[in-house]
DNA sequence: TACGCTATTGTTAATCATTCTCAATAACAG
DNA sequence: CTGTTATTGAGAATGATTAACAATAGCGTA
């Protein structure tokens, strides 16, 4: 995949707000823009670290928050552990369905149930920004697993 | 609202799992059984208090958890702080419309959207367990607050 | 290219919800 | 009433995340 064009607009939006292009900031949002899985901070601190990549592990967690915000990556908080993010830069919105034996994320779309949702909204008088939509079960796997 | 058919419930279940049925667990469902609103466990841990019961914030959290597991209160993670519990006894299943500015919490209930989730559990070949649905936004109040 | 201002980083300590440990206590079966 | 064992309370421990702060590095400007 080509990050060029995210990393260009990263830099617009560090600059819009006299923030600075470092070089950690680039690279973290290179390895999350390169990766379609659920990262945790730690995963990519790791990452970066067999890469001989340098940054700490504050650094991450504080630039998953600068990426959250504009939108570069959705935070997902599945389960009691480490908050996951994924790449939101390609791709339409989807949800997830997990599997709670074996932590599988099947992530899927359904339109109906986000029309459904803007409704909702639009009958409370909300002005929607994001929603967390996630299904809990067993997987097909996990079931024949009868041991 | 009559606890007493709760408590039966809890009483039988305790029971048959060779558990006990202390006068904390006692007061602790009572607490939630008549409260319809989305208690942390230190609001329990505080009301009980004035009304003059001890029970730990360690036993709080331990009866919670066999509360959820059997059934009479959902968890509900909203948010990043404090886990909320609701009296899950009576009601119909809904789900939650929060609002990011003033913290209210609006319950919903969207028939459609539960097929819809059946549906994809089938599709994916998963028993679904549990969901977590919340759609998170500014309520009309917070809107007209243009301060 | 060098300089200076200030955002950012890394390190380390702090936070904060929740869980664990363990000795003292209380439920409950007989 | 007694013995067994689940439960409790107190406080320590955990683990993810955040804060504090001195050292460093972007970046605009001369």
């Amino acid at each position: 995949m080509n990050t060029e064009p995210y990393l260009e607009d990263f830099k617009r939006i560090l600059k819009k707000e006299n923030l600075r292009y470092t070089s950690q900031r680039v690279e973290i949002l290179k390895e999350i823009a390169s990766s379609n899985h659920h990262l945790e901070c730690e995963d990519i601190y790791f990452s970066l670290r067999e890469k001989g990549v340098d940054a700490s592990l504050a650094t991450i967690y504080r630039t998953m928050d600068l990426l959250v915000k504009h939108q570069f990556v959705r935070k997902l908080n599945i389960g009691e552990g480490r908050a996951r993010y994924e790449n939101k830069i390609d791709g339409e919105h989807h949800d997830h369905l997990i599997c709670t034996e074996c932590g599988n994320i099947i992530e899927f779309v359904e339109n109906d149930i986000e029309v459904l949702q803007e409704e909702i909204g639009k009958k409370y008088g909300f002005k929607l920004t994001k929603h967390i939509h996630q299904l809990y079960g067993i997987c097909e796997d996990c079931q024949n697993e009868t041991d």
